[in-house]
DNA sequence: CTTACGGCCTGGGTGC
DNA sequence: TGCACCCAGGCCGTAA
């Protein structure tokens, strides 16, 4: 599941390839995930690639504006859970479900691999990028500690919802959400409004610690996650509750609990991690039988 | 406006 | 062996 640690290692084995180098042909499998097919083989073939950005989830493809009438614009990639972008020998054996084909001017290939197509390609121009990028939150590494705790702990969202919207915090998804809630004591069921302030600074250095050290790490390989130059992140080995239910907790040995919160699985330790007072809904409590 | 929730996309894994 | 079903994460529409 590429969150911001993955797309970040992604980004970086990518930016080591790819600026400077010219798109010479586009081949396509499967295209439902991209938005306009036609765009990529249009725009792309001849282009020459500038940069490498990562924005929260975000992988962008930065091109050259040839001459001074032609716009820029870039590709835009979301890996969604399966997603994967390799720089790879043309010979390479082929990975299944790899459905985009970019050859480079340097004899090599951009392929992209996505085994259950939730990812999204899209082309975008200079005036629709921004408009797509300005839609997220901060970035959680860029963020200060007062923009963060502004940003959560004005909101009445249970704190596992608000980590995971990418229009509060950009990059957090589940995996990194269950670690820093685990790592700073926090409930996923608590308010953001009922957080203190010792609480979301706790928080904040959770969030930064688990995600600098998970890009250390070249992020986690849970399933079938693996970078640009194909090789597995290594951060599940520290992971201390993602799919750690019915395990120890690292602190202080209770079990480890799997509850759905905001629609999500989530791992978290009873104790280390207590539970909000329970809210009942006001106005739905049945009357007693007489 | 804010929050909660269900459904959708797809295919691998599981269990009968 | 085959097959039905569950589930993953992001996102969107809808309801309260």
């Amino acid at each position: 599941m590429p969150e911001l640690p993955e797309v970040e290692t992604v980004a970086r084995g990518l930016r080591a390839a790819l600026p400077g180098r010219r798109i010479v042909s586009v081949r396509l499998g499967k295209m439902d995930f991209i938005e306009d097919p036609s765009a990529l083989q249009h725009h792309l073939p001849g282009r020459r690639i500038e940069g490498v950005r990562r924005h929260g989830k975000f992988l962008l493809l930065d091109f050259e504006r040839p001459d001074q009438k032609a716009r820029s614009f870039s590709m835009l990639i979301h890996l969604g859970m399966t997603g994967n972008v390799v720089v790879c020998a043309p010979e390479a054996p082929i990975a299944p479900h790899t459905h985009v084909f970019l050859a480079l001017d340097d004899g090599r290939e951009v392929r992209y691999t996505d085994i259950r197509r939730f990812g999204r390609i899209r082309i975008v121009s200079d005036g629709s990028r921004e408009a797509a990028l300005s839609q997220l939150g901060v970035d959680p590494l860029e963020a200060s500690e007062q923009e963060f705790a502004q940003r959560l702990g004005s909101r009445r969202a249970r704190i596992k919802a608000l980590l995971l919207d990418q229009r509060v915090l950009r990059g957090m998804g589940n995996i990194y959400t269950d670690e820093s809630l685990w790592r700073a004591r926090i409930h996923p069921k608590r308010l953001g409004t009922s957080l203190q302030h010792e609480e979301l600074r706790r928080l904040y250095r959770a969030v930064r610690d688990v995600l600098r050290q998970a890009i250390q790490f070249r992020g986690s390989s849970v399933s079938d996650y693996l970078d640009a130059e194909g090789r597995r992140g290594e951060f599940q080995r520290l992971h201390r509750v993602y799919q750690r239910e019915g395990k120890r907790c690292f602190r202080c040995g209770a079990t480890v609990r799997r509850a759905i919160v905001a629609g999500r699985g989530t791992h978290y330790c009873p104790c280390c991690q207590r539970a909000p007072r329970v809210r009942r809904r006001v106005g739905h409590r049945k009357r007693l039988p007489r």
